[in-house]
DNA sequence: TAGATTGTTAATCGATTAACAATC
DNA sequence: TAGATTGTTAATCGATTAACAATC
């Protein structure tokens, strides 16, 4: 890899997907420069930072032009490891799992749902949006025959932290977890725990919190 | 309210979710009482910054006993406005609209889907989860009737700002958006932009970061 | 060259952690 | 009372912002 290793701080990986998103939308439009300024204006952050972020990984900008759109959005697609095909699995196919299923942003960019699994009889064998739902006794064998990079747990809490130690003994290097509850895997394996919830209870406090009456 | 009005810190309001969870677990393993120790453990977070935390809020403890898990869920759920009730629309009846709908974990807990919108005539009338799917034309008519505290924007990317826009007119007062790009509002309406494949790309860079090589 | 904008350092701000006195 | 644990202050750490020299 050729990108600077002095650890990159978490606050500037966190903004990295908004970056990518929005020099997807200024390539879409057509822009071919950008200056950080610019990006600071429609983005909401602050312009210091951006440069200071993007500088992370190497100096993509030139000065008194700015930054090339194509060429800023490739190095961040690349950062991202966007440039690569991921093998994803979903476990779980209930109302979140066919939602993934069906929800076709990120299959289209590179990660591949390869496989559905479900505990429940009366699923497994069906059709479920397109897929066939699998046996969840078969996700070892599956697993080790398929190249599967990414999990996406879509099961109900109780089963969750289960499924994900059987994929870290598979060596799944991602989890994407939709279960409303954490789950913790060695380290080695990443994690990203998505609490729906959480926003609507933000939501909820920002909604009713006094702060904003004193203005 | 009573509550100490010195500006919360934006980190502590993000991990009071986090709490309401824990501690609802613990209810449900009918433990009386947690220390910021055992929390610190079993949360992963540090004690001190746990109980500062909780101290933004008021003085919940006991010193040599801890705090009690009853007093303390509900301390919170108070704080987070989850003692209420929420009436809520849902613009979109597609996949992440059809999602939300069948999933009943915040149900339960006081947001009441009152009405699902949808502009795609094939959609209007029929029947989505239980729910019938409105004309997105009568979305002024019914907001201004029926007490629309929340609204979840599950358009495609192209509608929804103008719907968030459309909302605030209707003083909704938190918008909860799952489209892929984020809606921006006046001061006194609230939003949640929820990106679902931000948390995809980051894990995608944790499984490709050469940082966690070294160790 | 003159103007624009980056890359980078220094200053500020906010969040986390350690330590311990207060107190149940 | 002795032990435990909070509430809170002080110290540390990390992230943001301002400023400006470098340079296209």
């Amino acid at each position: 890899m050729d990108w600077n290793v002095d650890r990159i701080p978490e606050a500037v990986i966190r903004r990295l997907p908004k970056y990518y998103r929005y020099l997807r939308d200024c390539e879409r439009n057509g822009e071919a420069r950008v200056s950080s300024a610019k990006m600071s204006k429609d983005m909401g952050l602050n312009a210091s930072q951006i440069r200071r972020d993007l500088n992370c990984f190497g100096g993509f900008g030139q000065q008194g032009y700015g930054y090339s759109v194509p060429r800023l959005k490739s190095e961040i697609a690349r950062i991202l490891g966007l440039h690569k095909q991921y093998n994803m699995i979903i476990i779980g196919a209930g109302n979140m799992g066919h939602a993934l299923m069906r929800y076709t942003s990120f299959t289209s960019l590179g990660f591949r749902i390869v496989g559905v699994f479900d505990n429940n009889p009366d699923r497994v064998g069906a059709d479920a949006a397109g897929y066939e739902v699998r046996n969840i006794d078969t996700l070892e064998e599956f697993v080790s025959q398929n190249n599967v990079t990414i999990a996406a747990i879509c099961t109900p809490s109780s089963a969750a932290q289960s499924i994900a130690n059987r994929l870290v003994r598979l060596q799944v290097k991602g989890i994407w977890n939709f279960a409303p509850c954490e789950v913790r895997v060695e380290p080695g394996v990443f994690v990203e725990n998505v609490q729906l919830n959480d926003s609507l209870y933000v939501l909820c406090y920002r909604i009713n919190a006094p702060e904003h009456e004193q203005f």
